[in-house]
DNA sequence: CCAAAAGTGTTCTCCATACACCCATGC
DNA sequence: GCATGGGTGTATGGAGAACACTTTTGG
């Protein structure tokens, strides 16, 4: 390859706002920093792409390398690039959002990853860099984007119950939904699997499990159909 | 500011997919390079990232001098990393979509800008780097975005008719449409000034004329408004 | 037996769609 | 007067929204 001399390039980082479901909740996770800038405070994983990789690569490694996740859901969101969002340093960002099946996950823990926490979304600390921006552009294209794709299944165990579904979908959407109407319109798009198997360790009734069946989708998608919830 | 040095940065470029609405046909434009590599061909208009602009100002600026187009519908598309999308450096592109009021724009003709060619979009020729791959997410952008957020109104003329309006929709999405309830849907959102004006130097019955109200749909939006069309 | 959540149908309203004829104008 | 597009209303079907009680299970 050839560089260009004489035209100083802007820096080129990824970083992604992680998105995950438990307890009821939608959380994030945060990297507390242990460089300048911004020493000690939290932030989105990220880092500068290399040279070799694509873009895209380059979201993955950070992951991989600051949180130790793999086999997550990741889609480019926006190029941030004001000139002052770095304090020090001319650096244009790739932001990412990534969904975590985090009751899946949790079954392996520890990873030789650093600190990281998971923080409600309603509970962000303040953050490095123009963080607060892209996290909440995150959550706007994930609010946006839930109801006409099925992403939301990302962020769920793959065994669910319809009630976690919903219960995922009023707190992404930040209302409540009809019980009957949601069931209802759900299994009408016959995308669901029952697995004819049933909640275990629940102190009440248990609720029959249901798999999201993605190769159907797909199919579907080819001759038109469209998801919507 | 400082530089890192060390680590060799991508070249970071913005290249726009500016659209326009003409003679009944949704139109690209194109610039033919003069330089290498892919000189000769036809390409986006685009160029390098500034070190002291944003990213959105690169586009704007290209956009200027590459095509004098100023006051344009400008909104960010979708970032290309690949590593090889330019032959011999490393080069990354911010793409973004351009809608042009062409009608509008026709009367204030030639500008110093280079020699620039529009093209129907469904006769494109053959284009430098990833460009083909950008004009489609371009396309697929301009038609999914065009049905629920009203940006149809940037490729019209200021006064339009109904039909003008119609057939917009018709070419982007790609299907014909029933022009009572098209007229219906369209009025019922009451966001169409009627101008109490006709179309001149039509050969047949002359249409009324529209303007489409921004501040009032912006208003609207606040309040849970929803376009749909 | 009580608490907690699972599961289940019907009615009504509204919106999307389908559809055909007369009107105004220029040539 | 004819060709070209402008402009208008109604009927039907389907989807979304509102709404309450019984069932199952664990403690």
């Amino acid at each position: 390859m050839t560089y260009r001399y004489g035209h100083p390039r802007p820096g080129l980082a990824v970083d992604c706002a992680v998105f995950g479901f438990d307890a009821g909740d939608l959380k994030v996770l945060l990297i507390e920093r242990v460089l300048p800038p911004f020493q000690g405070t939290w932030a989105l994983p990220g880092g500068f792409v290399r040279i070799d990789e694509t873009v895209d690569d380059a979201a993955r490694r950070e992951l991989r390398e600051e949180t130790g996740l793999t086999k997550v859901f990741l889609e480019q969101l926006y190029t941030f690039g004001a000139v002052d969002r770095h304090p020090s340093d001319r650096v244009i960002s790739v932001a990412y959002y990534a969904l975590v099946k985090l009751a899946d996950q949790r079954t392996h823990p520890a990873t030789d990853a650093r600190a990281t926490t998971w923080f409600p979304v309603s509970q962000v600390p303040p953050l490095a860099f123009d963080h607060p921006h892209i996290l909440q552009v995150a959550l706007d294209r994930l609010r946006g984007k839930v109801r006409y794709v099925p992403i939301g299944f990302e962020l769920l165990p793959q065994k669910f119950a319809l009630s976690e579904l919903q219960h995922l979908y009023e707190v992404i959407l930040g209302r409540s939904l009809d019980k009957r109407n949601f069931r209802k319109k759900v299994l009408a798009m016959d995308l669901l699997e029952d697995l004819e198997e049933l909640q275990q360790s629940v102190r009440h009734r248990a609720a029959r499990l249901y798999r999201f069946n993605l190769k159907k989708y797909q199919r579907l998608v080819t001759h038109g159909f469209n998801f919507e919830l």
